[in-house]
DNA sequence: GATGGCCTAATTAGGACTTCCGGTGT
DNA sequence: CACACCGGAAGTCCTAATTAGGCCAT
């Protein structure tokens, strides 16, 4: 999000956390201290401190609310042994957890005498592990993590609003600005995700949580038409219109603005219809700026938290509790050989960790999410489009493409023999192949399913999906435009 | 004047192409 | 013969880290 996505930027007084310090869910800053104030609140939403006094500045406990299943979060160095963990949630939850398994996720078993980080998760520092602790009679013992966020306490700034004395509508307006404006959004996704999160589920409304769902359009590129949003948010896609309205009610209360009959009406459709608009569609139907906070908001939905944490595959598998896909999302994967003119998938997980790496085109689109991008949008099918099922495409009108990815690029005399150079760089990796003896067909050889989360068919289907509706809907105002010109024609009959 | 902190511009490094071209295959 | 395809070589563009130099306060 940049303040030409149509933000203004606003005066920020920023503040930086300590390990004393977390996050509000109005994006403030909450002292512990204040939450010794606040103890008295016995609303079933408030998390609670089990103890008082803590080991260290950097631990916490909270026991999450009924409808979180007793999840308990807890702040740990990465590199402690899991042992650590046990103990220190043994100690705050005042029971014997050594006979506890320590799972990933329900699957994987973890070794309690070694920390993650020897268990392959890249990271470094103090995380926040969001853990099960299952001590059910006749039933396993299990210290099940459910995820692993590292937070940026240390490192991200976010702004603190000095106003409490204005309305709060505006309060939270501009709050809700500043927040979005942060170029480092894990900030806006714990704040303005947290608050929604909790909603949704009471009103066992689909979050996004599949790597596909949260991926982040920009990562592929400045995608114009926001093609790959309105692809991929498919646990939006699942709403019913009673959830957009709802959404649209709570996202109301929580930005302190009013959502208008209208509005609300000109709302009242599927969340597969919502995703299908484009932002011009999605500011026609709202005010100028409450339909930018909503539709950055939806953004932000549909892509989640981006992964602080990566395990590396021979460990543990990609899961997507924990990898909730961003833009690192292609990055968590095998790195390719070593041909140093080889397009590569862009940096390793010590690139990712450390901010300081000299790995280029950061942030720039690379070709073959280019080309993944045209194959999710089903606008493109006519200009290239999976063929078969094993990952294979087509460049339907290779010379267009080349423009397209010329346009893309600023490079106004791209051509396909340019273009198909750049393609034959892939050769080396494990990116794109080329298919023999079939003119402008290519193929995905990496595995897609984990890169994105969904694989080549299952992207097809989806497109195709997509292409019909929208052929469908076309039909549709077909035919109400011939039946109010009283022309009475049936598509297919004419 | 010496020192240290901060800021900014220049330099350096590396990745991912882009451009050109000679050659091969169908 | 046309066209797709291949791959070497050199250059470009972009981002980000590092370094150098100037300014200012102590």
């Amino acid at each position: 999000m940049s303040p030409s996505d149509g933000w203004e930027c606003m005066p920020q007084h920023l503040t930086t956390f300590s390990n004393t310090e977390s996050i509000r869910q109005d994006g403030r800053v909450r002292h512990m201290e204040e939450d010794k104030d606040t103890s008295e609140d016995t609303s079933p939403e408030k998390k609670v401190r089990l103890t008082e006094e803590d080991d260290s500045d950097s631990i916490s406990v909270v026991v999450g609310t009924p409808h979180s299943q007793n999840v308990v979060t807890q702040m740990m160095d990465i590199a402690e042994p899991l042992n650590t963990l046990r103990t220190l949630l043994s100690h705050r939850l005042d029971c014997y957890l050594n006979d506890h398994e320590i799972h990933l996720q329900d699957s994987t078993v973890l070794d309690p005498e070694k920390s993650l980080l020897e268990q392959g998760v890249k990271t470094e520092g103090i995380v926040q592990f969001s853990a099960q602790v299952i001590s059910s009679h006749g039933v396993k013992p299990v210290i099940n993590i459910l995820d692993i966020v590292k937070p940026i306490i240390e490192t991200v700034e976010i702004p603190v609003s000095e106003s409490h004395g204005s309305t709060v509508s505006e309060d939270k307006m501009s709050e809700g600005k500043k927040l979005m404006l942060k170029e480092d959004e894990e900030v806006t996704q714990l704040i303005v995700c947290n608050n929604y999160r909790e909603e949704q589920e009471k009103k066992n409304i689909p979050l996004a949580t599949s790597p596909l769902d949260t991926f982040h359009s920009t990562n592929i590129g400045h995608c114009n038409k926001f093609s790959f949003a309105r692809l991929l948010c498919t646990r939006s896609l699942e709403w019913t219109a009673n959830h957009t309205i709802n959404w649209l009610t709570c996202g109301a209360t929580e930005f302190g603005i009013s959502a208008s009959k209208d509005v609300i009406n000109a709302f009242r459709i599927t969340g597969r219809e919502l995703c299908q608009f484009t932002k011009e569609d999605f500011m026609k139907k709202m005010p100028k700026q409450q339909g930018d906070l909503f539709w950055t908001h939806l953004q932000v939905l549909n892509k989640g938290r981006e992964p602080e944490i990566t395990i590396s595959a021979p460990s543990a598998p990609v899961a997507p509790l924990v990898l909730n896909a961003g833009p690192a999302a292609f990055q968590n994967r095998p790195r390719l050989p070593k041909s140093p003119r080889t397009p590569k998938l862009n940096s390793t997980s010590e690139d990712r960790i450390l901010p300081g790496n000299r790995t280029g085109n950061n942030g720039q689109i690379q070709l073959w999410q280019f080309l993944l991008e045209l194959l999710t949008d089903w606008e493109c099918l006519e200009v290239i489009q999976w063929v078969g099922e094993e990952g294979e495409f087509k460049l339907m009108n290779a010379e267009l493409v080349a423009q397209k990815w010329g346009a893309r690029k600023n490079k106004h005399s791209m051509n396909y023999e340019k273009l198909s150079r750049a393609l034959r760089y892939y050769y080396d990796g494990d990116m794109i192949a080329k298919v023999h003896g079939k003119r402008f067909v290519y193929k995905f050889v990496c595995n897609l399913k984990e890169l994105i989360g969904y694989d080549a068919s299952e992207l097809k289907k989806l497109v195709n999906e997509a292409a019909n509706e929208h052929n469908c809907r076309e039909m549709d105002k077909s035919d109400n435009f011939q039946i109010s010109g009283n022309i009475i024609h049936v598509a297919g009959f004419t």
